[in-house]
DNA sequence: CCCTAATAGGACTAAAATAGTCCTCTATTC
DNA sequence: GAATAGAGGACTATTTTAGTCCTATTAGGG
């Protein structure tokens, strides 16, 4: 099945780690400790979210991590995007006219939309949601592929 | 973002052509040629998506390959499923309790719900739907996170 | 029968993505 | 100005993915 990078899952343990207790920063080193993780990896983990504007840093003595924006407004496609880069289910999603087949296969189309629709799910999950406990029921969330005119860019079909 | 990978794509491809015309048996080589891709690859492509079950084959002069059931009962999940083997979204979700973290890790978890939800999004897109032209309407679809009141599509539990 | 067309099953190679390490630079505090 | 901590990036190693090729098996047809 799709898989996420371990990196991204990383990611997600970290965040998680920066969202409980919501007190001041955490060291890199730290956050190794705590979770685990190679102090390596997770500087260079950390360095990503801060690009990507998910956690804020201060540098020197004392500096340290936090989160950006609070938990529940941080969700599972932005940690993604983040770690893995907006990568699209399949090439031509991503670079549209490099791949042969594409005059052939209208399959990519549908790729597309499928992706679209499970990126726009995982908007709606948070980080919130990823790092509690299982009694916490996850929120229902709702697919819809095709339907919703407004993506439907802009060409209307005849 | 989660990809999926090019042999699943050839694979959509594939079974795609197989679905137009529902007449008899294509064979490999005519199938690389239709669609443009390596004939090694084409038939890498079938003989995994055959033992998946998702088509039969004949061999022999005359032989080849058609679909096992029909295009609307089968699922971009089996297609994924069958090429990509049932790997999870995590490490832990194929293999737990080989992962050091997973004690301080209640994340995993999570994204192993987010991977069962996807998943099941997925069940309910049809190769139909896939290999259709863009003028039909992709289904709308459903995910529920966490517990499962009710699968649209699926009976319940009598 | 034997020859040819086809799939089945792997082993193998090549290429690309992922994961992980390390080094140097900059900023901050004490 | 010494120590602490992040920023940035180059580099290496590992793993996955993609693609090729070889041998065996099965079916049909002269």
């Amino acid at each position: 099945m799709l898989r996420i990078s371990k990196l991204t899952d990383y990611a997600t343990i970290l965040l998680a780690h920066l969202s409980t207790e919501g007190i001041g920063q955490r060291t890199a080193v730290a956050l190794a400790e705590r979770s685990g993780i190679g102090l390596a990896t997770v500087s260079k983990v950390l360095k990503e979210l801060q690009r990507a504007g998910l956690v804020s840093s201060t540098r020197g003595a004392r500096g340290g991590y936090t989160l950006a924006r609070p938990a529940t407004a941080i969700s599972a496609a932005d940690i993604i995007d983040a770690v893995e880069g907006p990568l699209g289910l399949t090439e031509c999603a991503t670079h549209p006219g490099q791949c042969d087949l594409e005059s052939n296969c209208r399959v990519g189309r549908s790729w597309q939309r499928v992706n679209v629709a499970i990126h726009r799910a995982l908007a709606d999950v948070t980080l919130a949601d990823l790092a509690a406990d299982d009694e916490r029921p996850v929120p229902p969330l709702t697919i819809v592929l095709g339907a919703r005119p407004s993506l439907r860019r802009g060409s209307s079909p005849s």
